[in-house]
DNA sequence: GGCTAAGCGAGACGGTACGTCTAGTCTTGGG
DNA sequence: CCCAAGACTAGACGTACCGTCTCGCTTAGCC
């Protein structure tokens, strides 16, 4: 998927590069490309093509350094989003999480939302592809939840729990499961009510004995 | 999406249907050949004159009644998981609830589950198979989750909520996700880890006044 | 070809006909249409469901009587020129010859001319419409030439000649290239110069001896 | 219609030719096969996908270099017929003559005759290929017709004649004639006969004064 | 007046080929 | 060995039209 993975194909890594070197030129214009043409036809619509032909690039340049369509728009989208929807600072890790959501909520309404459903949409027929998703763009993001609850747990906001995935799905599948079935609109205020449920339970305090 | 739905494109829908009406056994024919098809290939590689070849049918003829090949499949699929995926009998709401989402594990891991997968990433790039997807998938089932929400309520399991959308997505929002994402096995024991935080809430009791 | 025809495929043609007789008008309307079509879109981009559409006519009432689409617009066709191009009243046979000769270049340049040629192109792929056109159009009018010429010799302007299949080919031979192989326009003045040559002979008069 | 033709639609003709040339290898492979199915099948049952895979040749690379079937065929078959029908060697030109119409007669007898039968039929559907037909088949040959003809006159055999073109009707345009309404065989007694009136005239001697 | 047979307008049917499209690979000449 | 350009194979797509079939209905002659 990525440039490095692609290279280590051929077997000589350590060895002197021979002939012309990879233009990190054209690297950038393809990514720059791909975004836009993203942007202007969906990802269906989107043809390497196109990409190259606005990259002023050479199909077999794209082709080179990732192995089908797919990969290329993953790696713009991630090129792209890759330092956003960070958790903004507070003093305790419950407000940073719930703050988290409610940036998410925003990101995903806007065009890397439409981004993001295209490419987990394909991602559905494509392993590889899915396994870039999960490898670059959710594990990272996991994983700072996952840090994110252990504090709060230090902190005293959150009961242990063994299964810190679970948590982490019940908090974040409501905002996926929106995003993919358009049931409703991702808004600050469902994400709250999501957070407030997902704190406080659905049960009535006596029945849950 | 639906035949009738493409009838209603003419204008003079309540007039008297004219010429040859359309067959029937077509109909069935294609739609199990899709079907089939589905389970032979899998969605991207299934091709409609496959289906029209395996149910004896011109191309035209399938043509004529879906707008493209993921309507099709999408009714193919519908027809066939229609009634599934029931709510089991059990005295108390909650545990009618609970034993349907280990139902719903159980569904989405055999070949269905894969279906869903393929029909519903397919739907990130086409509106009409989403609103058919959310219209005769999706809205049956939340509708009956509903229903039975509001049992659990007047039993006194659940509060009650003003905002029954965001409980069912707390409940549900969860499996698609692991579904869509693979970001873990969809077991009955999964399920009832979810549950049991969404029931009871995931903060220290003490903290959430 | 002809709807006779069509009708001799019964085994039971001296029994008196049964059930609804066929209209008579449908029938007129479908030549027409079949004519304005021609007239419209040339004889390949015409289409049995426009002619159909166009005389208010259902497809079948057009298969009942015709075998083909070709057959259709050859009747029609036929139905329109019949009586055209006939031979000019004049003292000497060889005349009318010549006279007729001179019409046949008319008729043959204007919407007529396109008509036939595209008859005469369809009937290379179809050995019906060939014998058909053979048969209801080439024929009569060689027949009539042929007695033409037998008066012309008579009258003392013509040879003899034992092979007047040859003779005919001789003097019409040359229009229908023209007209096919589109190798210059199709006026009166060649016609003059094929009948004079044809008349007269190429060589030289001392040399044939 | 030709190649050249086809990249003459770009504008920058003179420009060095960049990217992969087109595959001489393929041009060939095509054109014999469409020779081949042409045999096998006749010129309409003959498919653009059978040329195609009996070439070993993708469609699209079929149709970048021709716009369509008739044009493909077309040129097949001037490819392979260039040199045939040659005017055989005779001391009097006008003996050559009557020579190249007997071979000429032989050669519309066999496969070629009906390949030629099928093409001028198609042409008459579209100008382009009559244009191709007339420009690479029969523009050469009357040329060629035209030199014997004033060899035969300066020869004394024929009389000088102002307008060549209806000579050469004159004499061709009996066989297209048979070969096209199929009003006889095609024979070299025919084409002998054809020939000797053509000399001799049809007039009697004293009458044509 | 009812019966039977065939014709009627409409339009769906099976089939087949078309010409277009795109993905991903290969081949030029030049850097 | 990389690059831009563009041709290559492969194969699905959706459209078009052919000639046939089927529906509910009408029109005739015969009983």
């Amino acid at each position: 998927m990525s440039p490095e993975k692609q290279a280590a194909k051929g077997m000589a890594d350590p060895m002197k590069p021979r002939g012309r070197p990879r233009s990190g030129q054209a690297h950038q214009a393809i990514l720059a490309a791909a975004l836009a043409e993203l942007a202007r036809s969906g990802f269906r619509a989107l043809t390497v093509d196109a990409i190259a032909a606005r990259a002023g690039v050479g199909k077999m340049t794209v082709y080179r350094r990732w192995p089908n369509k797919a990969a290329v728009v993953m790696d713009a989208f991630l090129s792209l989003v890759g330092p956003a929807t960070a958790f903004p600072e507070a003093p305790r890790a419950i407000d940073r999480i719930r703050g988290q959501m409610r940036l998410q909520a925003a990101f995903f309404n806007g065009k890397f939302g439409r981004a993001i459903k295209a490419l987990l949409g394909e991602a559905q027929f494509d392993a590889e592809l899915a396994e870039a998703f999960r490898d670059r763009w959710l594990t990272p993001r996991r994983q700072m939840t996952r840090r994110m609850l252990r504090e709060a747990v230090r902190q005293g906001d959150l009961r242990a729990d063994r299964d810190l995935e679970t948590v982490i799905d019940l908090l974040y599948g409501p905002i996926y499961y929106r995003l993919q079935l358009g049931t409703g609109p991702i808004t600050a205020a469902y994400m709250e009510g999501v957070f407030a449920r997902a704190m406080r339970g659905l049960a009535r305090p006596s029945a849950s004995a």
